[in-house]
DNA sequence: CCTAATGTCTACAACGACTGTAGGTTCAAG
DNA sequence: CTTGAACCTACAGTCGTTGTAGACATTAGG
């Protein structure tokens, strides 16, 4: 029933080593153990590691996964605050999208302008040097 | 004509302590100093500096901007080398793109969903707890 | 039952790219 | 000459792991 850490690992996806980790920060109470030491996971905490496992992918950090396990803890109190996490979450990966679709018109531009010549007339490496040349003004100068 | 590191910060968006930091790890050289010990910045440096610093904010890893800068100081060299770290940037930042969109699309599903009420009937707890609920299937069950 | 291979344990260092702190020195303005 | 801002070094902390070293536990095969 009870799973060593290599098999909770397996099971969720998580490293041995970072499930340790969860256990020291405290994501994850302190794992009961064998006679010769070793942690036993329950059913239960394979459960709640798949949670932060899923939750990480979804870019939550682990201070909002932690308020998201104290509420997933105690299913009567109002949700409003877990929707509130994740719509912070959402608009997070909003702007990160938007800055990198930026980013990737820069890239674009740079890339289809470099001549395949020599560094002295190369693109790339112009426009790293001169800033004024951007498309998104981050650090519009003085006009 | 020199300027001081809280000088050369300002001119180019990068912290006084970053400065530093750039000239520990060997990417800036060694500033000379003043009679009292201060750093002292060359155009030369700044612009330098400001490579780095746009660079970073195309999202460049460090080690990238180290090849970089050693192509833009030997202008004659071809500069395929340097628009192939250019497509391997951007080849990250599409694939940092695609990955977002869909933990948009995964995160603005499960708050639609949520309907407000306890977290018992939750979806935004429900999805992370339950990885089949999702959308996208980074973790494909055996059928 | 013994051995070898694998798994697990602790404690701690390293990663990337900074950022912050403490405690001291130097500089520019009034 | 004094004050306050800017600078100096050295080091710790951030985030979320990942990797290491050296010792102990478990399991499969012979």
């Amino acid at each position: 029933m009870a799973l060593t850490i290599g098999r909770a690992a397996a099971a969720t996806g998580c490293k041995v080593q970072t499930i340790r980790y969860y256990e020291q920060i405290g994501l994850l109470p302190a794992a009961p153990r064998t006679a010769g030491n070793q942690r036993l996971y329950s059913e239960a905490d394979i459960r709640r590691l798949a949670f932060i496992r899923h939750a990480r992918e979804l870019g939550f950090p682990l201070d909002a996964i932690r308020d998201l396990l104290s509420l997933a803890d105690d299913p009567s109190r109002p949700c409003e605050a877990a929707d509130s996490i994740a719509r912070t979450q959402l608009a997070e990966v909003e702007t990160r999208i938007a800055r990198l679709t930026s980013l990737k018109a820069e890239l674009e531009r740079m890339i289809v302008q470099c001549a395949g010549g020599k560094v002295a007339n190369c693109r790339v490496i112009e426009v790293l040097h001169d800033h004024s040349q951007c498309l998104s003004d981050r650090h519009p100068k003085a006009p």
